[in-house]
DNA sequence: AAGTGAAATGTTATACTATATCAAGACGAA
DNA sequence: TTCGTCTTGATATAGTATAACATTTCACTT
């Protein structure tokens, strides 16, 4: 057991779900999880904590794949794109998606300064600021970007008692 | 007059005006609104759109002043930590504050793809989807990134009969 | 099984973004 | 004036990301 989401939770489970929940959605959409594509999700969930991609490349480098920056680049670019995998902007850091088996979403991060941890939450149920904010002014959304860096409960002083 | 916020506005106004507030804050707080402090500033605000570090430096630099980047890096440094400026993560880009006078604020922009512009919007009146997250964890935010990409009322198809 | 086109990968080079470091100058307070 | 601090100058380097083109792999057709 491991941190995550500031709660524990079982890592191989965690691990082996999230490769199994790609493939499936890979499968269903004809996407294709390549072998480099599956390493760098498989490395990204494993870490389960945001690495900068050449953190990836370093690890793959160590394994005998190739070791070029366009390499993890791409496979990254798969990642996000079809929702396995998600950009942390504020830290120019790539994090395995908390669910990827719900489709299209629009996360929101919660950025730990003092231990690094970034957890993946829920987008909102009812109607985001940014969709509000867009609303007003008839701009159309495509994607969002809400992260917020802070303190965890784990690191605020006197937090979790 | 030109576009801002996806309406008109009188620009040079617009100009004064923020320079004007940016020295009022300074004194009132004894900050150093120094010449390339507020050159760089002056820059942002007439420009009136996210500018790149580089692209401010190119600026900069046909005006004899020191053009290596670590005078831009730390002229923005004190023009966004004293929230005269913002950066856009999702563009590695710098705009001037609409409202600098309103103080500590936690701005939400709409950035359109097709034609660049950014819009910087009113932080929301009610607890925002970071702060609400955040307090079902326990996590306390220091800062926040919401940002989205899309189309502006101008760029989008049918939009702006 | 062979042919075809599209997608993915290999590889090299380069562009773009940002900070570390240390020396020198400007400024205000005592 | 002297001190300490903030700011600037200047050089070098770190960190992030993409362009471009050759080659291979794969799914699909013939
Ligand atoms: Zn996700
Ligand atoms: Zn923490
Ligand atoms: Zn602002
Ligand atoms: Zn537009």
């Amino acid at each position: 057991m491991s941190e995550i989401g500031f709660g524990k939770h079982d890592h191989s489970a965690c691990i082996s779900g999230a490769l199994e929940a790609a493939e499936q959605v890979c499968s269903a959409q004809g996407l294709r999880l390549t072998k480099g594509r599956r390493r760098v999700l498989e490395i990204l969930v494993q870490e389960h904590r945001a690495m900068g991609a050449y953190d990836i490349l370093a690890v793959l480098s160590d394994e005998g794949f190739g070791a070029q920056p366009p390499v993890v680049y791409r496979a990254l670019e798969f990642l996000v794109s079809n929702g396995f995998a998600h950009k942390i902007e504020k830290l120019n850091a790539y994090v395995a998606c908390s669910h990827p088996q719900e489709g299209d979403h629009a996360p929101v991060f919660l950025i730990c300064k003092s231990c690094g941890i970034v957890a993946e939450g829920d987008a909102p149920k009812r109607k985001s600021d940014l969709q509000q904010q867009a609303q007003e002014s008839g701009f159309v959304i495509e994607t969002t970007v809400m992260e917020a860096e802070g303190l965890c409960p784990t690191c605020v002083p006197g937090g979790e008692a």
